[in-house]
DNA sequence: TCAAAACTTGACCAAATGGTCAGATTTATG
DNA sequence: CATAAATCTGACCATTTGGTCAAGTTTTGA
């Protein structure tokens, strides 16, 4: 077929496949979720035989492992910590935009982490007590601060956390629904936009926040 | 149980086998997902033989369809319309209320339907346009009478009702990391008041209601 | 009472699926 | 250059899966 690439050292070779084998699956499982998923359509979508795809990733749960493991690192190195002296709406509104915004540029992985969500997480059930636990017990610290010394309104700082939450993620994973209402194939920078100036707006309105 | 069944009829059968099948079905493509439920499993959980499912549906996509379709119906009837000189806050409250609650009866059902817009609602695509889509133009009507008469802020009745959507529909979802959360292994009644509450208040004050 | 219709079910089956493997080829390295 | 290590791949396989079927049993209705 196409293999005229005397130069490519052995890594490098490793490097790209895994890639090309990641991003394949990363297609597949978001489209027929982990049962569903087959692993000659993987590899086709990769352009590369089966057996080469089990020679970087032994079995089929092993590489979903992989493309939720990048999905959830991503999770965690994308959104910065926020301090008690921040200011409370620049910071929720920043935290707002940048959910939103990852939820467009990494909608195929947020609709996986979903889909493993609802079957109650199978795959990162300990991982996820972890790591979610010690961000959201951070924020809820800074929030319950900044509702003392009367920044924002009597809001419960979970539920602020599970609004922002859920309404970026339902951009990524309502796409089909939202472009259908909006009569769009797909859903563009301009209209997330849109989306963001909207929650901002009803969730600083909604949290009282004293602008200071 | 109740089927000591002599006396049995062959519809009354009829319906009890598909009522247990159906029931069944939604556990395992809940857990699961369409591409991973097993029939062989469903008919374990139904406590019927295979080839009786096979019966009653005669194949894997029908039954998916059966159970889908019981969803949307179900979701189509549970909410009742609106009206330009109902009360703003009272409507707005009162559906966000119901709809968190059908989110906590009805989560099996919920979850399902999320899955199922994730992969692009390629099962019900043509059904949702039309539905849907009326749905809500009759609720933005009444949302930007509202907004003119100065009943309620500038907010885009869209986004609005796309974040009551989010919100409730996350508890049904993310039930797994939100029990987490809160170290419970499973959400009541009492948890969902208290969500309620939160959404309640957040969304109305966000909507700067002018309350009557 | 009895034949037709409805229902039940164990035994099967063809196709699909995840995964293996041995041998070939390419790349690294002393 | 030679040998080892890494990579590639067609052919193969055991198992699982959705689905069928024919032979039964039960219910219905006249």
């Amino acid at each position: 077929m196409k293999n005229n690439k005397p130069r490519t050292s052995l890594r490098a070779s490793r490097q790209v496949n895994e890639q090309k084998i990641l991003q394949a699956a990363e297609r597949e499982f978001e489209a027929h979720g982990y049962g569903g998923a087959r692993m000659q359509r993987i590899a086709d979508l990769a352009g590369l035989p089966k057996a080469n795809v089990h020679y970087y990733f032994p079995n089929k749960q092993d590489l979903y492992i992989a493309v939720l493991s990048g999905i959830v690192d991503l999770w965690n190195s994308a959104f910065g910590d926020i301090h008690v002296d921040d200011d409370p709406a620049a910071m929720i509104e920043s935290y707002i935009r940048a959910k939103l915004r990852y939820s467009q540029q990494n909608a195929r992985a947020a609709r996986i982490f979903t889909m493993e969500m609802i079957q109650g997480a199978p795959h990162l059930h300990d991982y996820l007590t972890d790591v979610t636990n010690k961000w959201i017990e951070q924020r809820v610290a800074v929030l319950n601060a900044w509702k003392e010394q009367g920044k924002v309104g009597e809001i419960d700082p979970y539920h602020l956390i599970f609004m922002i939450w859920s309404t970026t993620q339902y951009y990524a994973d309502y796409h089909a629904q939202i472009a259908l209402i909006f009569e769009k194939s797909v859903l563009d920078e301009t209209d997330f936009e849109q989306f963001a100036n909207s929650l901002v707006d009803i969730i600083l309105t909604g949290c009282r926040i004293n602008k200071s």
